[in-house]
RNA sequence: GGGCGAUUAACUCAGCGGUAGAGUGCUACCUUCACACGGUAGAAGUCAGAGGUUCGAAUCCUCUAUCGCCCACCA
């Protein structure tokens, strides 16, 4: 009459069924406004890019906050998690701009393709103009923001889809606009000629964290520069002689003895032959090349600088397509590589290369597409950042945002005190497109919210919106405001924000956490959230990136179909130490798929026994498994006990049912409720401080080696009685209600790292309750606070008598054959204790009968001494080797001798004593009393034993 | 040029002042009516090296070695 549950878990019957029940169910929307009262905690996802697929980062990422999400639902608050999606502007443009090519040349292979795809691509983005390419991207953003969308659900991230956002979204888009205006009437955004990083390939500016750094070898040309007079020269050294087409100076330190006397004079510009001055300029290394510098302000951060201070003309020699320009006089049409060769090879026959030294340099290339980044001038649009940065350096100081790991903080700040202002205007089209329009007539340029008719200034009514985009994460800094609704105070906003939490990659702290920083405070007078968690890398089992050159990448839905979601989630958390990345692997994801294994049939044998309850006798007993109705979020009453750093309610606060039937508890089940206590206190701390791992590992511990090894065997014959026997037995049906309460407090435990095979095994409990979801059930089944000392120590001991026999027998060995054992102790306490557990003792430990001796064995016997204080002897028919047993008893005797000369060394030291905390002398002290009166009585046993043919058994 | 991290059992990693831990792998035994994706028992470590602080160091400090990461406008 059992039930049919298959004995192998398959992740992949229930799964996709529960992602999907989540999702339709709508069970992750927090409850409404009017019901709740008491605390509420709320986080925004950060909004993957709609250019791929999520990967095993992502997942990571997810899990992380999902496990926090459904921990702090199952706390009774009320949590909501809003999902999203960033278009991500470059990289999505590249993307589609990839497409075009691909579908323009799809016989194209090997890796070169790629890179022909894109210039392709590009080259039919431009033919096909702005309206054309911008639906081929919403078309894009449609398809893949859907296979990401499915991709969460399938990872089970109890998201609250209703409020999902794109950052491209007509209401969001308008608070960019807003932001953006804002900005500028106070001045903070302004447009103007600067030095930019300007990629060639992408034909867009970067940001200078969108600027990779590359040591590769280089050279260092020292290059004379001969005075007008043609008396004398100065030598300078550079890298790149191509730029030398557009120097407008030499520069050198005013202090610098040797070129003082030069300074105000001319020098001939060699290939060009214009005349341009030695200036003196305090930047300059006198200790560096030749302690002179050529000056090319068009191409050149530092030398834009010495420009500015010396009023020099600028002389733009390099175009946005890296190619030489008009100014480069011969040279131009040339590419800068060529342009490098010919000046060089030029200057050497004009004699004027001194020398060429083999130099290492960092050169800039462009992260996305690794192109050399070529600094030049252009008209952009920048945001001023100090006074931005000021606010946001303050508020991690004070500790209204709290980071974590600290060292992430540091580094955040090390990088706000030396910022520079952001150049936000990017030549792309897809994006948010600046709100600035430009008058045909008298250039005057109207920044406003909406398309202005004419023109303020001269009343024209030709005008023309600014062609350029916005940097993606200047609209990606609003995140946790403008998906809540701002700039309308709604009601989301009043309730949600500031955002409790915020999870992200150590990669986008200053791309992302920085400006949500900055921009929250600047916008709402408040911090975008209170706390901001740092997670790790996932890398391959070598510690290596996973990249998709490299091959390694591991595909978060391939791996959760091989294994199970629960399993992969497990893993990650299991390896999740704050600050360490992650060396994920297969092998990891399988023990843990074993885990999942290891639940369900621990389940299957609970569930199969509890069938017995349709069994009319057994109607009390079903009604008692009932569940009381579980305490749900909405209800739960606000407690001001405090949870990690602000104070949220604890997993499992509540009391212990206590309107339940009272059941009679058992040693097993006082031991089993305490250490439930236990791991809930251990696994509240854990999270608390994001311990990931910490507490994965406690839960994973408890149920593995505490609950199924122990508990469940040690109660397996109570509620497997046939249901008539079960009936009349109160001790059996109390275990089976014990047990079922048990069981289904690890199953809350467990929810927040496997969601998907606890909430099946939970909906198959016997209940009466019509919750709809595990995961929506408060934790009324255990207190933290309930710990039992007494009954945990008692227990304990009990387990050391059978491990100890265990061993025993392992090593006579004894497998299938049952000894018998004689336990003596002068404790009488002791005696009673293992006397009324002698049925499992001797079950669990594969015994065939017990005697108690109050005080010492007899003279012959050679007992092993246990730590608790009493002597365990085991005999059997067929003698045992007295060798193996002399081995087994010197080799506990060394180590036991070992250790009390570690506590005996401690304590003849005075200063120890003097110095130490009390407890901790009185620790040793207590250990060395055990460890010598354990000593003492195994020295009595090898006595006993006598010589090498000492006969220790008995029939 | 600055800054940071890692080095612990064969492998992957926890622990970060008070008796060296886990998972995987390994050895022996067990197909006992939840589970062989299992059970029981076991072997396995000068905690990179050298100094120092401390009653006490894998844990804190300094240096060295090896590996890795981030930031940087030194031509």
């Amino acid at each position: 009459m059992q039930r049919e549950i298959p004995t192998v878990y398959s992740p992949e019957s229930i799964e996709p069924r529960w992602a999907r029940y989540w999702v339709e169910e709508k069970l992750y929307r927090p409850s409404d406004a009017a019901a709740t009262s008491g605390s509420r905690f709320s986080l925004s996802l950060p909004p993957p890019n709609i250019t791929g697929s999520l990967h095993m980062g992502h997942m990571l990422e997810h899990t992380e906050i999902d496990i926090l999400m459904r921990w702090h639902r199952m706390c009774g608050e009320n949590v909501l998690w809003l999902p999203g999606m960033d278009h991500a502007s470059i990289s999505t443009q590249m993307i589609v701009e990839r497409e075009l090519g691909r579908e323009a040349l799809p016989d194209l292979v090997g890796p070169q393709a790629r890179r022909t795809w894109q210039r392709e691509g590009q080259r039919r983005r431009l033919e096909m103009g702005p309206e054309k390419f911008l639906d081929r991207c919403w078309q894009w953003k449609e398809q893949n923001g859907d296979t990401i969308r499915r991709q969460m659900e399938r990872l089970g991230a109890s998201v609250d889809w209703t409020r999902a956002r794109f950052t491209m979204d007509p209401a969001y888009s308008r608070a960019v606009i807003e932001v953006f205006v804002r900005l500028h009437e106070e001045g903070l955004i302004y447009r103007g000629q600067y030095i930019v990083n300007w990629c060639p390939r992408c034909g867009t500016a970067v940001s200078d964290l969108e600027v990779a750094h590359e040591d590769r070898p280089g050279h260092l040309w020292y290059i004379r520069y001969p005075f007008e007079d043609g008396k004398d020269y100065i030598t300078v050294a550079t890298t790149r002689p191509e730029t030398m087409l557009g120097d407008t100076a030499v520069a050198v330190n005013p202090a610098d003895n040797r070129y003082r006397e030069m300074i105000g004079r001319k020098v001939v510009l060699p290939l060009m032959n214009r005349a341009i001055p030695v200036i003196g300029d305090e930047f300059v290394d006198p200790q560096f090349g030749t302690g002179a510098v050529k000056v090319t302000p068009a191409h050149d951060p530092n030398d834009f600088a010495i420009g500015m201070r010396h009023d020099l003309p600028r002389v733009t020699v390099i175009d946005f397509e890296a190619q030489m320009t008009r100014e480069a006089g011969p040279y131009a049409g040339l590419s800068r590589e060529k342009a490098r060769e010919a000046v060089v090879r030029d200057l050497s026959a004009a004699g004027l290369l001194e020398k060429t030294e083999d130099y290492k340099l960092s050169v800039s290339i462009c992260e996305r597409c690794k192109t050399i980044v070529e600094p030049l001038l252009s008209m952009q649009w920048f945001l001023k950042m100090q006074p931005l940065a000021t606010a946001a350096i303050r508020a991690v100081e004070d500790g209204r945002i709290r980071v974590v790991p600290e060292n992430s903080r540091k580094i955040y700040l090390d990088w706000m005190y030396r910022i520079h202002d952001w150049c936000i205007s990017r030549q792309l089209w897809w994006g948010h497109r600046i709100p600035a329009w430009h008058c045909e007539a008298c250039n005057e340029i109207v920044v406003s919210r909406e398309a202005p008719k004419s023109c303020p200034k001269c009343q024209g009514s030709a005008l023309r919106q600014d062609p350029d985009v916005l940097d993606t994460w200047f609209s990606s800094g609003l995140w946790p405001f403008a998906t809540l609704g701002w700039p309308e105070q709604t009601e989301d906003l009043k309730r949600f924000y500031p955002n409790d939490l915020m999870i992200m990659g150590f990669d986008i702290l200053f791309f992302w956490a920085a400006r949500m920083i900055m921009l929250g405070l600047k916008f709402t007078s408040d911090v975008p959230f209170r706390e901001l968690y740092i997670h790790a890398l996932v890398r391959d089992a070598e510690r290596q990136k996973m990249s998709k050159t490299k091959g390694n990448v591991i595909d978060p839905i391939e791996i959760t179909e091989k294994y199970g979601t629960d399993a992969v989630r497990f893993a990650l958390a299991s390896s999740a130490a704050p600050g360490t990345d992650i060396a994920f692997s297969d092998d990891k994801v399988q023990s843990h798929r074993n885990f999942a294994n290891k639940i369900w049939n621990a389940a299957r044998f609970i569930l199969m026994n509890f069938a017995n309850m349709t069994d009319p006798a057994l109607r009390h007993l079903a009604a008692a498994l009932k569940p009381v109705p579980i305490v749900g979020f909405d209800a739960v009453p606000s407690r001001d006990s405090g949870l990690g750093a602000r104070g949220s309610r604890e997993f499992g606060n509540e009391e212990l049912r206590t309107d339940e039937p009272r059941t009679e508890k058992l040693l097993v089940d006082h031991w089993m409720f305490s250490r439930l206590a236990d791991v809930t206190r251990d696994m509240n701390e854990s999270l608390a401080k994001y311990h990931f791992h910490e507490a994965a590992y406690t839960i994973y511990h408890f149920f593995w080696h505490e609950f199924c090894d122990w508990y469940l065997e040690w109660v397996k014959p109570e509620i497997t009685r046939p249901p008539e026997e079960l009936a009349r037995r109160t001790k059996a049906s109390a275990a089976a209600i014990n047990l079922a309460r048990v069981f289904e407090a690890a199953l809350h435990l467990l929810h927040p790292f496997m969601p998907f095979i606890t909430e099946e095994l939970w909906h198959q409990l016997p209940r009466a309750g019509d919750q709809r979801s595990i995961s929506l059930t408060g934790f009324a089944l255990v207190n933290p606070r309930a710990a039992d000392p007494v009954s945990e120590k008692q227990f304990e001991t009990i387990q050391e008598v059978i491990v100890a026999a265990r061993n025993i027998k392992a090593e006579m060995g004894l497998h299938k054959e049952k000894p018998s054992a004689q336990v003596a102790s002068e404790d009488t306490r002791l005696l009673e204790l293992f006397r009324a557990h002698q049925e499992p003792i001797l079950r669990l430990a594969g015994l065939e009968a017990m005697n108690f001796v109050r005080g010492r064995l007899p003279a012959d016997a050679s007992p092993m001494p246990l730590t608790s204080g009493c002597d365990l002897r085991l005999f059997y028919e067929r003698a045992i080797e007295p060798a193996a047993e002399r081995a087994r008893l010197e080799r506990e005797a060394a180590k036991l001798k070992q250790q009390l000369e570690q506590a005996e060394r401690q304590l003849a030291n005075e200063s120890f004593r003097s110095r130490a905390p009390h407890d901790v002398v009185a620790g040793v002290e207590r250990r060395r009393a055990e460890l010598a009166n354990q000593s003492q009585r195994i020295a009595e046993s090898l006595a006993r034993l006598g010589g090498s043919t000492g006969s220790a058994t008995q029939g």
